[in-house]
DNA sequence: ACCTGAACACCGTTCAAGT
DNA sequence: ACCTGAACACCGTTCAAGT
């Protein structure tokens, strides 16, 4: 038994490692530190120094693999945009033929999401990182989950149970009213405006149905 | 003519003033200049000092008057809290006794606010203040436009053109929705996801119809 | 190629000292 | 009371230098 590569596997997932000279493995790193730290504080608060030494490396080192901070944030904002569309794109698979629940279920799983992640997805939406083209990568991903959420609407009006309003419009209010649900949630606002202690998963589950009556046909 | 009196007077707004050894406002100066500060950059590159500096004071005269960064942070939350507040109430007054249209311009209200004041708005909302009761004035205002969301809600359930769900709830739903459209609007996100040009104010106008569907009564 | 250490111009915060 | 300057431990970023 090699005791080496025991102790890299048996690390909880903080990413560490006996680090040779070259670990190569530097960028991918550098993002999984960061967003740990990211997770544990705030964004104003993490620092490239910070997550250098996380690693056991020399402060200037992140700079091989990444421009400059932004450029690593960007980095960290990518991954949960991926996420965000691998999860809408379970919740399709999860309830196949049924446009309602896959709704629903794709609600729940990004109000999760949020939740776990309260940070990266300020980050993602924060309006920290620019809105142009400098991060291409950054709103692919973004682009692709609404044309998901585009789609599963488009399968319930061909199915007649949704109303035949314009496409684009029902998609965006939905995932606006999701989308702001989530963040008011991570906000702390509702546990202030809301006189019940706030319980997510049966509030989403209520928003959503509110929402799928005026989606509804007839 | 005091030439002193007319500098003050004439400035645009910038919180200038030839500045006494004691100038007495510093605390305005310090919330007025910070707002300005955060929104020409962003939150994470807001700092103390070039506060002070655009003030024209030391950089240890700020504490004087905040505990620390984070609760001249506060303070401007606080201000854009009153000023949702300002706005709702304003919407309600604009079209007395038609539920509806009060909610249709408290939408638009709202999202104008924050696309005026997005850096202010992602320091309300963005989970870098503490949720819990270290800023309690933080909470108050937003408590009270949440109150006034369900007085409309109220008013047009008794006048029998919103249905009888629960009054929570469909203010909840109201304002998540409205609340994350306007977030959209200022992460940019939509530019991409959206083929058509983002028009702000009939994008609104169009969401909270649908919105509405789901609250009529019957 | 990949990494380091010194250096620079910035931070937030504290504290003794000045008017 | 209100403000200042020096000091401390941090930042991000650059750059010459090392393996």
């Amino acid at each position: 038994m090699n005791s080496q590569t025991a102790t890299t596997k048996s690390e909880p997932a903080g990413c560490l490692s006996t680090k040779p000279y070259h670990h190569g493995d530097l960028h991918h790193q550098c993002l999984c530190a960061a967003r740990q730290l990211l997770e544990e504080n705030n964004i104003a608060s993490l620092s490239l120094r910070a997550v250098a030494k996380k690693i056991g490396v020399s402060h200037t080192a992140p700079y091989r693999h990444f421009k400059d901070k932004e450029s690593l944030l960007a980095g960290i904002a990518a991954i949960g945009f991926r996420e965000l569309t691998t999860q809408i794109a379970q919740a399709v698979e999860m309830h196949s033929g049924d446009p309602a629940a896959q709704l629903l279920e794709a609600g729940h799983r990004y109000v999760q999401m949020v939740i776990e992640n309260p940070q990266c997805v300020q980050l993602m939406f924060g309006g920290i990182l620019p809105c142009d083209d400098t991060y291409p990568e950054l709103r692919e991903s973004g682009d692709l989950a609404f044309d998901r959420l585009k789609m599963i609407i488009e399968e319930g009006q061909s199915m007649g149970i949704f109303k035949k309003a314009e496409i684009e419009l029902m998609a965006l209010t939905l995932w606006s009213s999701i989308h702001g649900l989530s963040l008011l949630f991570i906000s702390g606002s509702l546990d202030e405006a809301v006189a019940a202690p706030v319980d997510v998963h049966p509030l989403t589950t209520a928003v959503t149905h509110l929402l799928l009556d005026g989606l509804k046909s007839g």
